[in-house]
DNA sequence: AAGTGGTCTAGACCACGGG
DNA sequence: CCGTGGTCTAGACCACTTT
């Protein structure tokens, strides 16, 4: 079928399957409809499905397999771009042991200084929590994250006990952005406090806000000691 | 043409293209044959061709005007996912004048210690430059730089007086990967001197390494008053 | 063996933009 | 205008994997 519109064919298809996968109405795991299937559905050569589908496969929101069929991936690593992915896989490739311990939290309503971060309505709640990671029982990251439980089904019922939230949040929610801002600061007391660190020495703290096409997801703030740590990222063109 | 090797032809394509643009065989700018012409010389449909082309233009590497043809694009950006470009551009961005100063630039022959960085065989020269970036006259950036002259032809009729080496390189040479590590760091002696801050205040650093496909072609240490900087970074899967 | 994606063809028409 | 890339077709055969 010729285009009638302005935008090719092959990218409204992208876009319809990529709005599925993100808007949570085709969730991790799911097979979707076969390239001639979805050929008939749009009613345009195989060819052109294969355009839209190989490029989503090399974006990493889809996974083939021949005779199995395409089925959408559960969310990953941060891409593989920015090496960052949970804090416990950073302890664990430096070799050392990872532990965590959740500090606080709670639900709450937003306040004005939370719209900074995730911009939601007033009056809805959110889910404040503080956290700490260990390496070798040594702290590690200190963690204030904030999350629009809104954007999330299932969190009403997840505890953070065991698991830190970055971790539940990362295989469970797919994203479309992240937006990171990168600091080198003077240590707070608090945080000096919590990372067993002398007040003003110096820090490498991340700020990070993800969301999917709609709406954002959480804001996390990450300090770690800048004795301990430093951040590495590799890119090509 | 069917393929006969293992490697797909398009694919086959893509690598022969990117090899001759980061070789430094086709410069930037070069205007490189038309897909008819391609399809010819690979025995294949145009498609196949295009299929290769797309795909480079994504990466960036080049850049296509209907009727006037395809070119190789001058190496701009250090990819739109991290938006690190020149140090003027980042203080341009903050609505700041942009100044900088050379500090020290030699030839000399290089050292262990530089191995570390730039591996290059022992008995060769590197270029060791020092320079400050400004923002409204005041110390933004100290910069530490070597490059690998063997990489980087035409270097040595090049000042850095009014340019920054960053820059210069930044228009000049194709590369194919960078790798960086984000510190926060107490300023030493030196670097607290040149961005006029306290010894101890916190810095924000960056080391990059970039290189092509064959050699490592500079090592930059970026330094930053913490106080007046943030590194900002926006991902997709 | 059969079903699915991976690749490729030999055309075609259109959109854009330089001359 | 006309040359170039952008898109699309209606097939085809092959490669891989599950049954």
């Amino acid at each position: 079928m010729k285009k009638t519109s302005t935008q090719p064919l092959h990218l409204r298809i992208l876009n319809d399957v990529q709005n599925n996968i993100l808007s949570g109405k085709w969730q991790p795991g799911f097979n979707i409809p076969f390239e001639t299937e979805m050929a008939a559905q749009y009613n345009c050569s195989r060819m052109t499905v294969n355009k839209a589908l190989t490029q989503l496969t090399k974006s990493g929101l889809l996974e083939r397999r021949r005779k199995s069929g395409t089925f959408v991936k559960r969310p990953q690593s941060l891409s593989a771009a920015l090496e960052i992915t949970t804090i416990q896989s950073e302890v664990e490739k430096l070799n050392r042991r990872y532990s965590y311990r959740l500090m606080s939290d709670q639900l709450r309503a937003i306040e004005t200084i939370d719209q900074i971060y995730l911009d939601i309505a007033d009056g809805k709640n959110i889910r404040d929590i503080n956290c700490l990671h260990f390496a070798d029982e040594q702290p590690f990251c200190f963690e204030q994250r904030l999350i629009n439980i809104d954007a999330v089904p299932d969190i009403n019922n997840v505890k953070f006990n065991d698991e830190a939230p970055g971790a539940w949040l990362l295989k469970k929610v797919p994203w479309s952005r992240a937006n990171h801002q990168i600091f080198a600061v003077a240590a707070t007391d608090s945080v000096a406090q919590n990372l067993n660190i002398n007040n003003g020495d110096p820090c490498l703290v991340i700020e990070r806000t993800t969301q999917n096409n709609a709406e954002k997801i959480t804001w996390a703030k990450l300090s770690y000691s800048g004795a301990m740590h430093n951040l590495q990222a590799t890119f090509t063109p």
